[in-house]
DNA sequence: TATGAATGAGTTTTCATTCAT
DNA sequence: CATGAATGAAAACTCATTCAT
C-alpha cells in the first residue's frame, strides 16, 4: 500500500504538521484556547516549543487550523449520503442517520463543537466559517431533503427547517454529553440506539396519514 | 471643595455580590474562563479590582460563583412542572415546554450551558453538579412522568431515558444556537415555535396505535 | 489603686495607642515589617483597621513607635546599674547581670532585636537609633567600667571594648535564641543559668593575677 | 543588521542558577525576604523576571535555595576542624577559632543567619533545618570536645554547653554586627582580634588549676 | 529544520491607605 | 473618634513568542 521508498524511520517532514494539528486538537478540546498552553501541545506532538513556530505563525493559527481541519472531512461524507438520496425518504434517513452516527463516533466533531461553541465569540469567524460551511450545508440539505418529500406526500407538512432541527437535536446532545459529562463520571449515552430510536419517532411523528396531535 | 455628589466610591456591601456575579456571569460567558480578564468583570461591575477580592477569594470562586448561581433558580421551576402535573401527558408536556421555553428566553441558561460544556474538564465538579443537580433531576423527571405514561397506555413502549432526550435536545441546541451563531450573524431560532412543532412531533410519534414506523 | 472616677468599661482614648503598638509589637516581631499586615495588627489590638490611622500616619510610623517604645525604658535600669556603682567590680557585674537577665526574660527586647537586626537595611535610622541610643551607651559604660576596674588593677589588660562584648555576647545569643529556635522546636536556654555561669567564667578569665593562658 | 555581539539573551543553563541564588541570596540579605522585589534579584543576575521562573518555582522556593546553599559548605570546614583534634585542648580551640574567623569572614553567613533569625516565624523549616543541621552539630561538637577535655582534666567542670556558648557566641555577636550596624555607619569589629582575645580569656576562665571566683 | 533558554507584556493577587458613613 | 468597604499601585507569576545555537 505505501509507496516504496519510504523509510519507516525518520517519517519526519511531511507528517509534522498533521501531528501538530492532531495533538493541539486534544489539547484543545480539553483545556479551551486560551487555558491551552503551547507547551503541552508541543509535548504530545512530541516536538519542540520552537517547532510548532516553523508550521504555525500563532496559537490562533494553529487553533484556526485545528477547526479549520475538522470541518473539511465530515462535509463530504454527510452531503455524500443527501444528495445520492435514492427511494424512499425513510431509507434516505436510515442511511443518513447511520453517517452521522459514524462520524460521531469516529471522528472529534464532540471537541471541535465543544472548542466552536465555547470559543465563538473570541474567534468569530470560526463559528461563521463552521456554520456557513458544516452547519447550513447539512440543515440545508436536510430541509431540502424534507421539503422534497413533503412535496411528494411523504412527510406531513410543516417548517423543515424546523423539522431538520428535530431530527438532528439528539445527536448534538450526544456528543456534548460526551465530551462534557462521561469524562465526569456520567454514563455514556448508547448514541447509535439512541439515533436509532430517534429516527422512528420522528418518522413517525412526520408521517402524513397521521391526524391532529393529542 | 468637593462640588456635591460624586463619591469616589459607594459602600453597598449588600448589593455588590450580586451585582459581580451578575458582570461576571457576562463576561464568563463571552470569553471563557481563562480569557475573561478580571479587569473587565470588574469594570463591568463598576467596580475596582481590589473589591473582587472582598467578595471572592480567586477568579475560580468567582467563576463557580457564576455557575452556582445559574444553577439555584430554575431547578424549582422546572421540578414543580413535572410534579403538579394533573391530567394527561399531553397537557403535562405543553406546560412543561412552556416553562422551557420561558427558562430559555429569559434566563442566562445558554451562556451558562456553554460555560459548563467548554470548561467541563478544567472545573470537573462544576459539570459534576450541573448534571447532578441540574441535567440528571430534569432528565429523570422527564423519563419518569414518559415511563408512567407508557403505563397507562398513554404513550408507545421504548426506553424512556432515549425518548426524554428526543424531547429536549432541540432546547439545547436552541439556546446553543442562540449563544454560537446568531452573535455571528445567524438568524436567530424562533425557539418558542421550534418547541411547540418539536413537541407535538414528538407526541404523534409515541402515540401507542400507530403501526410500526415506516 | 485605680484612681477614682475612672470607669471600668469604655477605658478607651488613652489607651489606644499603647494597645495599638503593644500589639503591632507581637505581630511585627512574628512576621518582619513587610509581611506583617496591618489588617493583623488591628484586629490583634481590637480595633479597626482605619483606627490605626487615627493615631499614626503609615505603617513605617507605626514600626517606628514599636521600635522606640522597646528603646526608652531599658536604657533606664541599665545605665542606672552601672552609674551607681560602688564597692568592687565582680559585685557590680554581678548586679548588672541580674538586670540584664530580667530584661532578658520580662521584656520583648529579643522580638525587637530581631526586628532591628532584619530591618536594619530598610530602616537605617532605627538601627543607628538603636545603637547609639542602646547598643553603644551600654557598651560603653560597660567598657567604662571595665577601664575604670583595669586601671585600679582589678581586671587583666587588654581592649576593654573588646572584654565587654566577651561578656555581654551570650545574652544576646539568649535571646535570638528564644525568639528563633524555641518556637522551631528547640530546648529553651536556661538563661540566668547561662548568665551566671558565663559571668564567672569571664571574671576568672580577666583576673589580673593569673599567669599567661595555656 | 546587529552590530556584531551584544545578544539579546545568553543561554547559560548550567550557571544560571548559582547566578541566581547568588543575587537572591545580596537582596535577600539586604531587604528580608517580604521586602525583596523579584525584579531586583532578577536585574542584579543580569536576568529577566521570567529566568527565575525557569529554575524556582516560587519566590519561596528561591528564598529557600539560598539558605539551603549557605547551609552546606561550612559544615564541612568546621566539623573537620573538630573531629581531627590532636594535641592539648587549647591548641584545637585556637584552630577551632582561626575556622571560625574564616567563615565568618569569608562567607555570607552574616547575611544567612539574619535571615534565618528574622525569617524563622515566617519560614520555620529553614529555622529547624539551620538548627538540626548547622547550630546543633556545631554546639554538639563543641560541647563534646569540651566534655572530654573535662574529662582529662585540661578544663574545670561545669556544664558545657553552656561552655560552648559562652565560647561561640562573641562570634554570633561580629557577624550580626557587620550586617546590623556596619552599613549604618558603625565602627567595624576587628573579628579575627576580637575572637583571639575571647579564646584567651575564655580559656583562662575554664582553667582547672584556678580557686572559685571572685 | 529543530531546539529550548530567555524574554517581557499581561494577568492575578495583595494590601496600605482613604473616605463616606 | 471609629468603622470597614473600596481603591489602586505594586508585586508575583504565566506563557506566547523569539532567537542563539
Amino acid at each position: 500500500m505505501l509507496p516504496a521508498g519510504r523509510p519507516k524511520f525518520k517519517r519526519r517532514k511531511a507528517e509534522r504538521p498533521e501531528e501538530i494539528v492532531a495533538a493541539a486538537m486534544e489539547v484543545f478540546a480539553e483545556k479551551g484556547f486560551a487555558a491551552a498552553r503551547l507547551d503541552d501541545i508541543a509535548a504530545r506532538a512530541g516536538v519542540s516549543k520552537g517547532a510548532l513556530y516553523l508550521y504555525f505563525e500563532t496559537k490562533e493559527d494553529l487553533f484556526r487550523a485545528v477547526i479549520e481541519q475538522g470541518l473539511a472531512p465530515n462535509l463530504g461524507r454527510m452531503q455524500a449520503a443527501l444528495v445520492e438520496h435514492r427511494g424512499a425518504f425513510p431509507e434516505l434517513l436510515r442511511a443518513f442517520a447511520a453517517i452521522a452516527v459514524g462520524i460521531a463516533t469516529d471522528t472529534p466533531v464532540g471537541g471541535i463543537a465543544k472548542m466552536v461553541i465555547g470559543e465563538s465569540r473570541n474567534f468569530p469567524e470560526l463559528a461563521r466559517a463552521w456554520r456557513e460551511r458544516m452547519v447550513e450545508p447539512a440543515l440545508g440539505a436536510m430541509s431540502g431533503a424534507i421539503a422534497a418529500a413533503q412535496a411528494r406526500g411523504e412527510l406531513r407538512a410543516g417548517d423543515p427547517r424546523h423539522a431538520a432541527i428535530s431530527l438532528v437535536s439528539p445527536m448534538l446532545l450526544g456528543v456534548i454529553w460526551r465530551e462534557t459529562f462521561v469524562p465526569v463520571g456520567a454514563e455514556p449515552l448508547d448514541i447509535p440506539t439512541l439515533a436509532q430510536q430517534h429516527v422512528e419517532l420522528w418518522l413517525r411523528g412526520m408521517r402524513p396519514d397521521a391526524g391532529a396531535a393529542a
